[in-house]
Order: C-alpha cells, then sequence, then structure tokens
DNA sequence: TTGTATGCAAATTGTTTGCATACCC
DNA sequence: GGGTATGCAAACAATTTGCATACAA
C-alpha cells in the first residue's frame, strides 16, 4: 500500500501499523510510542504522530477525537460501534452489520462523497459499575 | 436546570446556551466567543470554556472532538447523525429514527449504562464535490 | 545516488488553571 | 453577606513544524 503509493517501506511505519493491526485497545499515540520504544529505542514521538496522520490519510487507520483526552486510533478498517467507558476510559467494540445500510442511506439522502464513518455510544462499563 | 442543580443563572451562561439552540453550525468555542462578543464585550474565551464544560457534565450539549480540528459544540439534544466535509468542514444533522432501537441493543448487549451517542459520516459535500 | 523519512527540539494551538474582583442568590 | 462565577493572564498538554542527518529505493 506504501509503496504502490511510492511512499518508503520503514521499520518505523510497518511497526506502528502491525501495532496497531495486533491490538483492540485503541491506543494514544503515546501509548504506541511508549510500546514500541523498547523494540525502536531510537524511535521519536514525531513520527509516530507523522506516521499517524499518513496512515489515516492512507485511509488504513481510523482517528478518535474526543474532547478532552487525548486523540486514539483504531486499525480495524470495518465499519463498527465504539462503545466507550467514561470512567475507565477503555473502549471496546460492537459489530453491527446495520452500519452498511445506514450507510448507504446517509449517501443517497445527503448526496456526499461518503469516506469514513464513526459511531460511538458512551456511558459506564459494567466493570466500572459495579465497583461503587 | 442551573437553578435546580444549585448553579447560579448568569447573562454568560444563558446567551451561550441560547446561541448553541438557535444555531445549527455546531461551533467552536472560539466562534461562540467571537459570536457573542458584540453583545457582552467583556466575556472572556475562559468563562466560554467553563460554561461548556458545565453544559456538557449537565447533559444539555454535546461534545464533538475531532482529531485535528478544534472541539465543536452541538446543542441538538436528540440523536441524530452529524455529516461532515472534510473540505469545507460544515457538519450537517441528520435526522435518523432507527438510532433509538439501536442503542437499546448496544445497551442490552454490552452491559453499558449508556449516557449518550453520536454517530459521524465523513466525506465531501454536494457542494464541495461541485467546486472541482 | 537521490530524495524522502527520521529524530530532535522548538514552536504552535486549543484548552485549563489560579487568583482577585464582581455579582447572583 | 456569603460564596460562586467571571475575567485576565499565565500555564499546560497534545500535536506540528523546521531542519540536519540517515537510509530506502
Amino acid at each position: 500500500m506504501l509503496s504502490s503509493n511510492g511512499l518508503r517501506v520503514t521499520p518505523q511505519r510497518l511497526s506502528i501499523y502491525e501495532y496497531l493491526l495486533s491490538t483492540r485497545s485503541h491506543p494514544t499515540a503515546d501509548e504506541i510510542y511508549q510500546a514500541l520504544r523498547s523494540r525502536f529505542p531510537m524511535m521519536s514521538q514525531a513520527t509516530v504522530y507523522k506516521t499517524l496522520e499518513l496512515l489515516v490519510e492512507l485511509g488504513l487507520v481510523c482517528e478518535l477525537g474526543f474532547g478532552d483526552e487525548p486523540n486514539r486510533y483504531d486499525g480495524n478498517p470495518k465499519a463498527h460501534i465504539n462503545i466507550r467507558c467514561t470512567r475507565c476510559h477503555r473502549i471496546y467494540d460492537l459489530e453491527e452489520p446495520e452500519l452498511d445500510r445506514l450507510a448507504r442511506t446517509v449517501q443517497e439522502r445527503s448526496g456526499f462523497r461518503l469516506s469514513g464513518q464513526r459511531h460511538e455510544f458512551y456511558g459506564v462499563c459494567p466493570d466500572c459499575q459495579r465497583q461503587r
């Protein structure tokens, strides 16, 4: 995907993308940086940010912005629902086959040329409900 | 709503909330500040931010975070879909009655105590498609 | 060999905070 | 009158940028 766009395939880019594919935790840029630090001691935060921007532009990764907390990144390319706990900040994925149909309706009704979607429910997860 | 929570009703709070109810443009904090400036020359940005945080906590207003651009605020309390143009940054609302049913399903399947939801499609709006 | 990607550090942007004064209740 | 909300300015945090060097093609 990189080389077919005339971009270079570097260890940093590969490792960041592989890390996103390997986890379901929707990490922040800093969490990715910390996680890859041991394997690539030289890697800088700037490279993580630049690479993430690139992956988002290529449509391989989805950027999740929240009001306060730092951005998170999602390597799951399929349309799905994010459920976010406002206490522990964890995010769970939920598959929902209806979303494809919804996208078609939205496209027709709005006239937009759609390039992505994002669905989020938030509240308190079962774990945190129990804890008090 | 404010007074019933022991909070004070001030001109600033009222005007910010009224402004959000009066517009469909999903303004940023700064846009709200600029818009109210003429009527309240003394109002500060800090007050806008503090008030918005308060309104979000009260559940009257929804905070929309994006990856890069500044946060936007939505006074529409009903579950709906946002369609965002990645070229001109405008956001349109779309009603979708299915969302209520979806929320119920999500609540059951996840065990979360839900407090809100957000749905976003993005792409290029009809206007911007024409322009090139 | 050529030029793009990296790493570092400084700059930038949106947002938050601390504190003295104003003003709602 | 008591105490919270405001306005101002400084502080903060996440992200971006500029530039010299490293390295993929």
